[in-house]
DNA sequence: CACAGTAACTATGATAATCATAGTGACAAG
DNA sequence: CTTGTCACTATGATTATCATAGTTACTGTG
């Protein structure tokens, strides 16, 4: 490719956003912080990208302050990868993008009857199925007021993948 | 590039939509359908993308059903794109995108006061800010409910694409 | 009827991002 | 002192992307 193009000065947000979010590997990246994985071997294990695309895509979001890289243990110094506030905002992005998956893009039956990825609200204890408001109690969901359980497929594949 | 990697058979409903929205120039074209672009020129000029990616990604939109295409007249035959109300439910997503954009991506007075894009509730007549749900009268916010007007900066910087 | 114009593309070639694989540096454990 | 772990960096083949130009099929104007 050529040097791909800027959206950084455009005025539409979606747009500046495209700009970060378009791109495969940022995205499953992302979703791996929000699972709590933060270390760069299983972030790569489980996304299934190259060590240089990750470490590309990390520095990317550092420089963006999305995330933060910070040193868990010295000697042998080891770092992690941590979402900022401004990352963690980004979860409504990714709950929409799991939602509109949830109800298009699975075929008959493939997960077994329920979701891939089931949500509960830790206050009320309700399923939220794909909503942003909780059908249980009302009150808007956010990150961290969800509990996420992988469907026992979604399951068996992430644990394949950390094998390997 | 070499091929990339295939997520369409993840069970990740993330890794699923990132497939298809993992990619600067879909969420370009779908933005500008959203708005309204239904014609192949003006997608082009608005995205500022080559018409050979436009051709290329609208036909990945159509096989994924997200699209239609539709002839709007015989002699001269043309088509327009619209969305298919799969694709109509992506808008949780782009708006999900625009609200971290709002609120994240832009410097200081970079808008001159107010967002790059105001929505209003068309219900109620409240401004919705970057929320799903509506601040005046509580209903759910979707596609259709959402009135949306550029900031004169965006506006702007639309006119100037489209002559060019 | 010739000619410019418009919409929706397709063709071509240069450039650069991606993948797969292998290798590096710093240390710990056995 | 060899093996193992973690977090990367280096290399080379492959291919997607961009910019530009060209094509097809018509319409409207002089």
């Amino acid at each position: 490719m050529p040097k791909r193009a800027d959206l950084s000065d455009t005025f539409c947000p979606v747009g500046r956003s495209a700009e970060l979010l378009g791109d495969r590997a940022v995205l499953l990246i992302l979703r791996d912080l929000f699972f709590g994985r933060r270390r760069f071997e299983a972030i790569a294990a489980n996304t299934g990208l190259g060590p240089q695309l990750v470490s590309a895509r990390l520095k990317l979001l550092e420089g963006e302050g999305v995330v933060e890289r910070h040193a868990y243990q010295e000697r042998p110094l080891r770092h992690e990868y941590r979402l900022t506030d401004k990352g963690k905002d980004l979860f409504g992005v990714l709950y929409a993008m799991r939602g509109w998956a949830e109800r298009w893009a699975y075929r008959e039956g493939e997960t077994g009857g329920g979701p891939a990825m089931r949500y509960v609200h830790r206050a009320c204890g309700a399923d939220v199925g794909t909503a942003t408001v909780c059908p249980g109690c009302g009150d808007l969901l956010g990150y961290g007021d969800l509990k996420g359980e992988p469907s026992p497929a979604l399951r068996a594949e992430q644990a394949r993948r950390a094998a390997s």
